[in-house]
This record gives structure tokens, C-alpha cells and sequence, in this order.
DNA sequence: TGTACATCAGTGAACGCGCGTTCACTGATGTAC
DNA sequence: TGTACATCAGTGAACGCGCGTTCACTGATGTAC
């Protein structure tokens, strides 16, 4: 509705959509800073608005960052999911699984170098002093697109029989760690100043091992 | 010297090993909370110290911070170590190596498991604002000796015959990030609240995983 | 169509907090003669 | 062995900072009659 409120100073008093301006100037701050960026005062600065009034839509800063956190993990999963998508349909139906597979892979990594703080938000660890029970004890990820999506390419190798069914319990885990380790380690970690290449070299490797590791099938 | 210091109050001016009280008593905070709960000003109140003398051992909070980094870093490599060294020395030399490969990957994850706080600060990262050149720029965990290790259990591999070696260049990699993948996703990521069992399965999933995919044989 | 009034969505000042760091200082230690 | 003096390793007060959050408030909006 009043969509210009970020450049152009808001007229009306009230805003009309500022819980949306408020979680898109956070997701702002997150994409450039990770979570430690995500500040409220400066979210409401942005947004050219008193920092109060962040709390007639979020009631804690904490709220907000949950916020921006499922936003992140929203945009890794359509990372993945452009991946997987621009893999052809047509071909061999072990060899298409397997590409996806890596389409997956890749779509994963490129998301955490594309936006590095917005990937680190959303595998941050948020304490939430407050919460009354085990409600919230389940993982929020395997309820994210992302995950679904991962299980879904695993279920197809088992489809086209690359992945023995009995080792398909457990195959998530083995394979989202692997990424999901890359990534931490060439975004934030030890393999931080790595060259392009390098990073390159690292990650057919690292996708090959899985592959082989699960399907047993050298490629 | 004066290593009573922590708990008996110091009676002469002179503390005579401040900066190593120093480094442990951030140690210790570290491994409570995290690289965050490294406070200059809390860590001189454990050792019963004005905070302006940390000045005198450290040229600033992050100089502090590295220290206790490398500290970590260091009780990371002894727990592989330990692991390793743990794995008897007779039998088949093929064997013997997978099995000295499969138990650094679990010391790893203990060591992970049994002090998060450090392990989490051994691999957070430090913005030095104030570094003058490209000096710093190498893999810092590529010096530490745990990476060392990784690379002699893969040249073992290598050795027995178990990993081609048109496969050793990026071993490490990819070997590193699934075991570093999983103890990120255990310790403070989505696989946080898996039971000990789940958590066992996942380990030797991923291990399989990463075994098969290095060597193309399961086991 | 007009008016009274409840409710909603903002404001601005203030609080308390704890941090890293600097400053001018002082007590303790070691060395040269 | 004694003394003068440079150096070292501490102290304590203070600064500036920016944060999350609370409070009493006010302007705008919508609804009942």
C-alpha cells in the first residue's frame, strides 16, 4: 500500500503495512550484517519510525529476528528450488535424480555466498528465555520447504533404485551436514579466503563424496 | 607461579602470570556461552584484576578473543588425537586406517558435543578492522594440528589403498565439512534437540557417507 | 449525514545496563654504580 | 651492601556509546446510533 514509506518520509500518521516495512528492513540489515545486525532502533530508524512503535507488531526484538529468520530460510529454499528446477526434464531417469540431487547441492552453497549474513540469520540460535513449554522443541527447519525438499530428492533415488531403501533412514542428515558444512566453512570459516576456484573444486568434491557415499555408485 | 589465584584472592601487587590467568578465566567463559560471553571487563573480575590491566597483556578485546580461539582450536586437535590414539594398533592395515579415520571423526563430534562454547568460538569469526596486510590471510585451522591430522589419516587411506589417489586433492574438504556440518546442525542449528540416539545415527550415517564416498566400499 | 466515543497505531522522553577503551596515577621490581 | 633511578605492572575514575524496553501521551480511524 504505502510501499515508497523506506525512501520517500511516510505523510500519513499511520503507516498502513509497517509490521512488513519494519520485517523487510530487518531482513535488510541481516543480509549486510548477519544477526548481530539485526538491531530494532536502527530497523525503526530505517523505516522512519520511532522505535516504540516496532512494538505494536513485534513484541520483542527477539520476535523480530524469528521473523527475519524464516524469511532467510524461505530464501534458501527458493534457491534450492530454482536449482532443481532449471535441471532439464528430459533423460535418463537415474541420471536426472542425481542431478538434481547436485542441482541441490548447488543452489544451497550458492545461496549462503549470494547472501551470507541472511544465511548466517537463518541458522542462528535464538534463546527464548520465555517459552513456556516444548512446543516449539521441534526443528524448525525439517518444517522448512527446504528440507521437504531435500527428503523428496532423496526419495527419488530410491525411486530409480540408485539408493538402497535401507540406507535411505538417516540420509538427510548425511547429506544436509556436508552442505551445510561447506557453506559454514567457506562463509565464515577457516576456508573463508579461498579462491574461487578453489571453492569450486571443494564443492564438486564434497558432492561427489556424498553421492558416491549414498548411492555407492561412482559416477 | 600464582596459580591460585582464581579462587584465593591475590595479596601481592604484582600478579606475576596474569596474561595466562587471563586467557584461562576467557576460556572458561567461553565455554559457558560462547565466543559472545568472552567479556574483557568480567573476564579481569574473575581473576580479581582492574580491567585497564588486561591492557597491559593484551592490545584488545579481539587480541584476547584469538587467544582463547587458538586454545580452543588446540583442545579440538587433542580430542581428535585422543580419539585416534584410542584405536588399537594390530590388524589389517586397510582397517586400521578407515577405523583411525571413523574415530577423529567422532572425537571430533565429542569434542563438539562436550564443549560447545569453545567449539563454537574456535570457528567464530574475527573482524580485525586494524590488519594491515594480506599476512593473516592464510587458513588459520590449515596451521592447527587437527587439520594436519585429517591430512595424515587421509594419506593413510591413500597409503592402504583404500582412496585413489586421483581423489586425495580435496579429500579434506569434503571429509571436513560433513563431520563440521553435523556438529554445527547438532550443537546449535535445527538438529539441536535430537536425542542421543538420533544423534548416534546421524553420526554414523554421515560417517558411512563420507567413508563410501572417499574410498567407492562400504563396509 | 452528523456526532460521540472506543480503539488503534503512532510519539518522545527516559531508564538502566554494560561494554571497550583512555587517562593520569602509583606501587613494585630490577639494575648500574 | 646500599642507593638512585628507570621501567614495569598494576589502579580507579571516567567517557561515550548504543542498546532493549517502559511510560504516559496523542493523533487518526472506525463504528453505533
Amino acid at each position: 500500500v504505502r510501499a515508497a514509506a523506506k525512501t520517500t518520509p511516510r505523510t500519513t500518521y499511520h503507516h498502513g503495512d509497517l509490521r512488513n516495512a519494519l520485517t523487510e528492513a530487518a531482513v535488510d540489515l541481516a543480509r549486510s550484517g548477519g544477526p548481530d545486525a539485526v538491531v530494532l532502533r536502527e530497523v525503526a530508524r530505517r523505516v522512519g519510525v520511532s522505535a516504540t512503535a516496532a512494538y505494536r507488531h513485534f513484541s520483542t526484538h527477539d520476535d523480530l529476528l524469528d521473523e527475519v529468520k524464516s524469511r532467510g530460510l524461505a530464501a534458501l529454499a527458493e534457491s534450492l528450488t530454482e536449482a532443481v528446477l532449471r535441471v532439464p526434464a528430459e533423460g535418463d531417469p537415474g541420471e536426472l535424480a542425481v542431478a538434481r540431487f547436485r542441482a541441490a547441492a548447488q543452489g544451497y552453497l550458492a545461496f549462503g555466498e549470494a547472501q551470507p549474513g541472511l544465511f548466517n540469520t537463518a541458522f542462528c540460535h535464538i534463546d527464548h528465555e520465555d517459552d513456556d513449554s516444548d512446543d516449539h522443541q521441534t526443528i524448525p527447519f525439517a518444517d522448512s520447504d527446504a528440507y521437504r525438499m531435500l527428503g523428496m530428492l532423496l526419495d527419488d533415488l530410491v525411486e530409480v533404485g540408485l539408493l538402497d531403501p535401507a540406507r535411505r533412514p538417516g540420509a538427510e542428515i548425511a547429506a544436509w551436514s556436508a552442505v551445510h558444512g561447506l557453506a559454514v566453512l567457506l562463509l565464515d570459516g577457516p576456508l573463508r579466503h579461498l579462491s574461487a576456484e578453489e571453492r569450486a573444486v571443494g564443492l564438486e568434491r564434497t558432492i561427489d563424496v556424498v553421492v558416491i557415499g549414498l548411492t555407492g555408485i561412482s559416477r
